[in-house]
DNA sequence: GAGCACTGC
């Protein structure tokens, strides 16, 4: 085992920097083509840049009396249809904008040269669009374009495998235009890697280079230039976009895709996109999703017309238990085991909830199936494959290995059986599965605004998620699907759709961009599903007490500069307090650690090793600081991953440290405030103070102390909380401030760092003065010495 | 003396 790992870490390692290879080697080819291009378009491209060049100047005057025109259109309510009239007369190749046909597409995209370049079309986009065509999408082209001519917001259903993500931003391209208008399609995606994998593939379908008509951007990587008129992204991106130009004034038209995941930020941009809607009569809107949840999206966008399109998939046998289970477990394993004994070949793929479960099932199921193995020769090879987002990405690729050869004289085939976390529901989609067992619970984050606590429960999965289970086993052919509850749970018991997000989170950036966004009645914004008014004041109150807002709600000078980190409220307040502090530059470095995944890595086997390697960058002031020399050492070692590999540092974890670390400070500059340090004299005693007033003038809402009866008391709450194991303090110090407050198998605070309690006062004083909220504690009497001593 | 469902800016 332990060689394995090893061998896995090297591995991980030398596949980032094979990345790393790959990616110069990508930029270099692109380079080379860049020139070749230039060569062979240099004639068409003067010719065409004039004429952009024209067409921009066009653009630009339609523009300016756009917006004239919006701006009077806000005083005095006039028509827009001018607006309309003025666009409709760009024409594109004798199609006209919002008038065009599926037969009329068809016919350029069958031309000989490229409509949007100019260049002739390669032959493999001609072999691509083959198949294009037979996506279930493309029969429903002429539908989508007469309910887009007529409606300026659509729905639209698409199950797996219909091709909708793909097909329906370019069937719009056709018909909307944006290249002529120096505008954008935006088509929005939950995750990173789907919004640059799309981009990829869609720029290989409209054979144009990845980036210049067609391109992504995500966070860290903005690949588009001004060429670019289709734009996958994330939905964050877009939402951080709207906060500098509410209007979303450079798009013309934008596709909500995954809508059903209800992530956060798709949550806020459906509220947004339908007020600026109401603003731009032109903006065309299509909202895509996956499950059948169609009316409430139709109902929410004013009635908007619904579009179905079937995905191809197979069918799935669903079966359930006739009794409820009581260990869903050992359950789990019982029909892993029935399945690779009686049923045909074909791959497993079990859902369970977390790390620790899946590895301790792998290695229980695998022993058993061995056993069976060998007692039976009827029975073949079973392979146990974990898979959960923390695994790193080359042990990750094992779910695409083979399944184990036949086995024995009989040459029974093997199996595989994949066990994962919800990563598989979603994320991921692996090929070849046809049996799923579906346990019927996941992790779920829930909150508790009285406590102000996030924590993660393993809760009751939906029936939506259910019948996304179900479906993995569809894929490349018929499966089955066993539910280890009863149909009746299944129909009586499980809730329809899965809370979203925003009603299951602590509210704090959401209501700070919010409020940038210009939305002053929270408690009104038409949110598809309203969160808590609880959650909801307990985010306004601590905005108001860190200084975002001020008493009548407003956002203030530091709320502006907080909304321009991509960082949690405390984390950002942090940060901006610690230049007062003069030491941005350090505390610039902790917020990055923070951000990134833990770097500490802790494997099943070296734990005392690793911990031990650890205690080198422990400080007895906290863990913070124990982040920040961490950080320092593995700069002074040249970022250098061995250097990493053998100090039980995740490398990719330190690494995008740097990254985030690099993209705050460039903010840093934007916004003017200055990157400053204290002198390290003798100790350092000046250095870590000032980091540690820094600290707390961010975080004074998760403060503890160490009361006389031994354990700590949170401020304000009073839970009893106990410090996180994994923290490097030896001696309890009476205050302290925490990072997070995780609820396992006991309250635990973990990253935590020793302050004074004069301090809270100082940064504070709104929020301690009032010290009967503070409960009958030790803590409440000491602060009320501290006042009364300073009023003295 | 223990954990971390999954994402995103």
């Amino acid at each position: 085992m332990s060689k394995d790992e090893l061998k896995d870490k090297k591995r991980q390692i030398e596949d980032d920097d094979e990345l790393e290879k790959k990616r110069i080697k990508l930029e270099k080819k692109e380079k080379k083509d860049k020139k070749k291009e230039k060569k062979e378009k240099k004639e068409k491209k003067e010719k065409k840049e004039k004429k952009e060049k024209k067409d921009k100047k066009d653009k630009k005057e339609k523009k300016d009396k756009k917006e004239k025109k919006e701006k009077k259109d806000k005083k005095g309510k006039k028509e827009k249809k001018e607006d309309t009239e003025n666009e409709s007369e760009s024409e594109f190749f004798g199609l006209v904008k919002g008038k065009t046909t599926a037969k009329q597409a068809k016919k350029l995209e069958d031309a000989e040269n490229n409509p949007f370049t100019g260049k002739k079309f390669s032959e493999k986009y001609r072999e691509i669009l083959k198949k294009r065509r037979l996506l279930p999408v493309h029969n429903y082209r002429e539908e989508f374009l007469k309910l887009i001519h007529k409606n300026q917001i659509l729905i639209l259903v698409g199950e797996t495998g219909s091709g909708k993500t793909t097909q329906i931003p370019q069937f719009l391209a056709f018909d909307n235009q944006p290249h002529l208008e120096n505008k954008m399609i935006a088509c929005t995606q939950p995750r990173r890697v789907a919004a640059m994998s799309v981009a990829k593939r869609v720029s290989e379908e409209l054979d144009v280079k990845l980036g210049s008509e067609v391109g992504y951007s995500i966070r860290f990587e903005d690949c588009t230039s001004d060429k670019t008129f289709l734009k996958y992204m994330t939905d964050g991106m877009l939402l951080r976009e709207a906060m500098t130009d509410p209007l979303l004034s450079r798009y013309s038209a934008i596709i909500l895709d995954e809508a059903h995941e209800r992530t956060l930020s798709t949550d806020i941009l459906m509220g947004l996109i339908k007020e600026v809607a109401k603003k731009r009569p032109e903006l065309k809107i299509i909202v895509m999703s996956a499950t059948l949840d169609a009316e409430k999206f139709q109902k929410y966008f004013n009635d908007a017309p619904l579009l179905t399109v079937p995905g191809r998939t197979y069918p799935v046998e669903i079966y359930y238990t006739s009794e409820p289970e009581r260990d869903y477990l050992e359950a789990a394993l019982r029909t892993a085991l029935q399945i690779h004994t009686y049923e045909d070949p074909g791959d497993i793929l079990l859902f369970l909830t977390g790390e620790d479960e899946i590895e301790d099932s792998c290695r229980k199921l695998q022993a058993e199936a061995d056993n069976l193995m060998h007692s039976s020769t009827d029975v073949g090879k079973l392979r146990c494959i974990p898979l959960y987002s923390t695994l790193p990405p080359n042990l990750q690729q094992h779910i695409f290995d083979d399944p184990p050869p036949p086995h024995g004289e009989k040459k029974i085939p093997g199996r595989k059986i994949i066990i994962a976390t919800n990563i598989a529901e979603t994320s991921l989609t692996i090929d070849g599965i046809v049996y799923v067992i579906d346990p019927g619970f996941s992790k779920q984050k829930v909150y508790n605004p009285r406590i102000r606590v996030e924590s993660l429960l393993v809760s009751p999965i939906s029936r939506a998620s259910a019948q996304q289970r179900a479906g993995r086993a569809g894929r490349t052919r018929e499966g089955k699907c066993f539910r280890l509850y009863t149909e009746e749970s299944y129909n009586n018991d499980l809730i329809e759709q899965t809370y979203p997000e925003i009603m299951r989170s602590n509210l704090g950036s959401v209501v700070l961009q919010l409020k940038k966004l210009g939305i002053d009645d929270l408690v009104h914004f038409d949110f598809m599903d309203a969160p808590a008014p609880e959650t909801l004041m307990r985010a306004l109150e601590m905005l108001n007490y860190l200084g975002a807002l001020d008493d009548d709600g407003e956002l203030t000078k530091i709320g502006e500069y907080m909304t321009e980190f991509p960082l949690e409220p405390q984390v950002s307040r942090t940060l901006i307090g610690s230049v007062d502090y003069s030491c941005s530059n350090e505390v610039l470095t902790i917020v990055s650690m923070l951000s990134a995944p833990n770097v500490y890595l802790r494997p099943n086997d070296q734990r005392k090793l690793a911990d031990e390697y650890k205690k080198q960058f422990a400080h007895p002031l906290g863990d913070h600081i124990s982040l920040l020399t961490t950080y320092q050492e593995y700069i002074d070692n040249g970022e250098d991953s061995k250097w990493c590999y053998e100090n039980f540092i995740n490398h990719r974890s330190i690494k995008s440290a740097t990254n985030v670390r690099n993209q705050l400070m460039r903010i840093m500059n934007k916004i003017g405030l200055e990157i400053n340090t204290t002198e390290y004299k003798g100790n350092g005693k000046y250095y870590y103070n000032n980091i540690c007033r820094a600290l707390a003038s961010g975080f004074f809402m998760q403060v503890a102390h160490h009361e006389k009866s031994g354990h700590y008391l949170t401020l304000k709450d009073n839970q009893i909380v106990h410090l996180h194991p994994s923290t490097c303090i030896l001696n309890k110090p009476e205050w302290v401030v925490y990072n997070e407050f995780v609820l396992t198998t006991r309250n635990y605070i973990r990253t935590v760092t020793s302050i004074q309690p004069e301090w809270l006062l100082d940064i504070s004083p709104e929020y301690f003065e009032d010290t009967e909220s503070l409960g009958n504690t030790e803590a409440r009497r000491i602060i009320e010495r501290i006042i009364k001593r300073r009023t003295n």
